[in-house]
DNA sequence: ATGGTTTTCTAATTGAAATTAGAAACTAAC
DNA sequence: GTTAGTTTCTAATTTCAATTAGAAAACCAT
C-alpha cells in the first residue's frame, strides 16, 4: 500500500536533493503545461537530468504528480496549524484567523507552482489517488470551518453569518491570488491584511 | 487570419446544432480530464459521433479548445454588459455591481464546464491563441475596474479602498464558486446576495 | 427518385512520448 | 586502486491518439 515514494527509508542526502530538484521542476512544468502535456523529458531538462533517470527516483509520471500535490498541500496545512499552535490558547479567534490567512498566503505564494498544481490539476490524477487528496482538502477545510465556528461562538463574528459561505469566500480570495500575485509591488503581509479587512468588516 | 471557426458563413441549422453538441461535449471532457489527456474519441463519444467526424466541424483539437474558451468567456462578458445596459443610466453603481455579480455567477454556474475550462486551461493553449484570450480577460477586468472606480467616485465606496484589490477579491469569490457550487440547496441569487454583502460591508 | 451537396464513417498514416533494460559513470570505504 | 553500491545515461520498445483520405450515407430540391 505504498502511498507515496518508493524507498521511504535509506535515502542519501544527494538522492534527496536530486529528488527535490525533480519535484520543483515537475511542479513548475505541470503548472505551465498541465499534467498530460508535460513530457518527462521537459521535467528532466528543467532538473538537469534525463527522462529515463527520473525513474530512479519515482515510479511513474502519475506518482510524480501525486507527490507534487501531496507536498504542496502538506506544506500549507502544516504551516497553518503550526503558526496557530504557536499563538497559544489565549489568542482571540480573530487573531487566529489573521495568522492563518497570512500563513496560507505566504506558503502558497512562495511555492506558487505547487499551489497552482493543486488547484488546477487535482482532478487530473486517477480516481484512487484523487480520493486521497480530496480527503485531505476536506480535512483542511474542516479545520478552517472550526476556526470560524469558534470565532462565532466567541461572539467575534456576527451570529447570523453563514460560516460555510464565509470560509468559501475567503478561500476564493486567497486561492485566486495565486493567479495574479507576483512578488514585487505588494507585500504578502499587506495582501493578508487587505483580505482580513474585506472579510471581517463584512462579517463583524 | 481566421481567428475562430472555418466557414463563418453558410451554416445549416443541423450543422449548427451538431457543432453545439460537440462544443458542449468538449467543454465537459476538457473540464474533467484537462486538455491534453482528453482524446478526440472521448469528445466524439460524448457528442454521439466519431473522432474523424469532428474534423468536419473543427480544424483541430487546438481550435476546439480555442472555441470552448472563446464561447465560455464571450457568453459571460456579453451577458454582464447587457444586464447592466438594461439598468439604464439612473441606476446606482452599487446596483450595477449587484447586477453584474449575479449575471457573472449565473452564466458561469449554468455553464460550469465552459467556465472551468476557462479557469483551468487558459494557459494550456499555444502562445498565439493564449494572447488573444488574455487580452479578452484584461478587457473584461478593465470593465469591472471601471465599475468600481465609478462607484467610488460616486461616493458609494469608501475613498481609501484599493479598487484593484477589491475587484480581485470579488473575482476570487465568484470564480472559486465554480469549484464548489452544485445546483440544489443554494439558489444562485442567494449566493450573489451573500457575496455582495461580504464585499460591500467590507468596503462601504 | 435522381443528382448535387452536406455530413458522417472507417481505415490507414504518422509521430510522439512513457516506460524499460542494460550499460556506464560516479562515490566512498577499505 | 579495487570493489560494492548508488545514480545516471542511452537506446530500444511499445502503446496510444491526432490527423487525413476516401468511401458511404443522409439530406434536399426539383
Amino acid at each position: 500500500m505504498k502511498q507515496n515514494s518508493q524507498q521511504t527509508a535509506t535515502k542519501s542526502p544527494k538522492s534527496l536533493r536530486t529528488r527535490e530538484r525533480i519535484l520543483d521542476a515537475a511542479a513548475k512544468i505541470f503548472r505551465e503545461k498541465g499534467y498530460s502535456a508535460t513530457r518527462l523529458a521537459d521535467i528532466a531538462a528543467a532538473a538537469h537530468t534525463q527522462a529515463g533517470s527520473l525513474y530512479y527516483h519515482f515510479d511513474s509520471k502519475e506518482q510524480l504528480l501525486d507527490d507534487v500535490l501531496e507536498r504542496g498541500h502538506g506544506r500549507v496545512a502544516e504551516t497553518v496549524r503550526k503558526r496557530i499552535g504557536d499563538l497559544g490558547p489565549a489568542a482571540s479567534f480573530r487573531d487566529r484567523l489573521r495568522v492563518a490567512i497570512l500563513a496560507h498566503l505566504e506558503i502558497n505564494l512562495r511555492h506558487e507552482d505547487y499551489a497552482a498544481a493543486n488547484i488546477h490539476l487535482h482532478n487530473q490524477v486517477p480516481e484512487t489517488i484523487r480520493q486521497r487528496h480530496i480527503q485531505k482538502h476536506r480535512t483542511y477545510a474542516a479545520y478552517w470551518h472550526d476556526l470560524f465556528a469558534k470565532a462565532r461562538a466567541a461572539g467575534e463574528i456576527r451570529a447570523d453569518v453563514d460560516i460555510s459561505m464565509a470560509r468559501l469566500n475567503l478561500f476564493g480570495m486567497m486561492n485566486w491570488s495565486i493567479e495574479w500575485y507576483r512578488p514585487g509591488r505588494l507585500q504578502i503581509e499587506e495582501l493578508a491584511d487587505n483580505m482580513c479587512l474585506t472579510l471581517f468588516d463584512g462579517i463583524t
